[in-house]
DNA sequence: TCATTTTATGTTATAATATTACATTACGGA
DNA sequence: TCCGTAATGTAATATTATAACATAAAATGA
């Protein structure tokens, strides 16, 4: 199984899913290679912990999962790692959720278009370049110079709905 | 002066904003007696201190204004007023800044399409069914079923824009 | 290599945001 | 007027996030 870049965005439920953290944990890795940041094990760490699902994990369960793994962890260890994190593209904040979950695109230029599934509270990137510009239109319109957005969809994915529909 | 839908989403800086106040209560008593919701003093009283500015004000700025127009209140007295307005479409909550908003078109069924201006921190709104349907579109294709959309867009105001080059 | 500087992490405390639980009051309908 | 429901008062606490300062590790440059 390859790192699915799948037509729904979603990840099928069954999928095996330590491919997809190795997947996110190298591309990081390469990523932070070719740009010369530093790729320490506390960030692997917090990456992994992000990418243990696809769901948006709170800052203070990566806490709890750290010092599972028997590190010396508080509130700032999280915070900082996630903010670099965040800052390269291998996590995004999902404000909504005051939650983070992992993004295997880091070197692409997109902007935040997430949608959340209710059901099964995964989250997938839509990632489209013509919400993008059509957005960015309209505001340019309303006399607003956009600097960056953030959509944020709520909904049911297509997996939840088969399962429900079953 | 009358109520602005201004081409732009952001009154001007110097406008009367004593008018933008009265209008936001009227159209909200109006809504609440259409649909037997009950305005009731202190939902009014908060509503009013939302709309003290155009920009986002914290839950805890609204109950220190509370406390300063001598009523009793606590966290719970400011968060029940503002889950009504919310619910009820008077007020948005702007979830990048954990903050509350006045909106003066409670009757139509708008989707939250924030403009957040960086300079002086004031919030339009862009209300465009056309970025809606985009964007419902995009994530039907994606097998998604949208049932709730946020678009929160940073960037500079034309106000901000023409007073930084001036 | 060693000193210097910068970057990252450890640690304690606290700030900011939000909710739970339960008591009391006000309102609306039979 | 009585009853049931909705709204508010009140105290405690949960959750999310940051500030401030100490220590350690890595990068830089003589």
């Amino acid at each position: 199984m390859t790192k699915s870049i799948s037509a729904n965005a979603f990840p099928a439920h069954e999928h095996d899913h330590t491919v997809c953290i190795a997947d996110a944990l190298d591309s990081a890795e390469q990523h932070c290679v070719a740009h010369q940041l530093r790729f320490t094990p506390l960030r692997r760490q917090v990456l992994e912990i992000v990418w243990s699902r696809h769901a948006p994990i709170g800052a203070y369960e990566i806490l709890d999962e750290l010092r599972n793994e028997s590190r010396a962890a508080a509130p700032p260890t999280v915070y900082r790692a996630l903010e670099f994190l965040v800052e390269h593209g291998f996590v995004h904040k999902i404000e909504s959720l005051n939650a983070f979950v992992g993004c295997d695109r880091p070197d692409s230029e997109h902007v935040g278009q997430f949608l959340i599934c209710g059901s099964c509270h995964q989250v997938g990137e839509l990632d489209d370049p013509e919400i993008a510009k059509l957005i960015a239109k309209k505001a340019k319109t309303a006399g607003f110079d956009v600097s960056h957005q953030t959509i944020q969809v709520r909904g049911v994915c297509s997996n939840c709905a088969r399962e429900n529909h079953a």
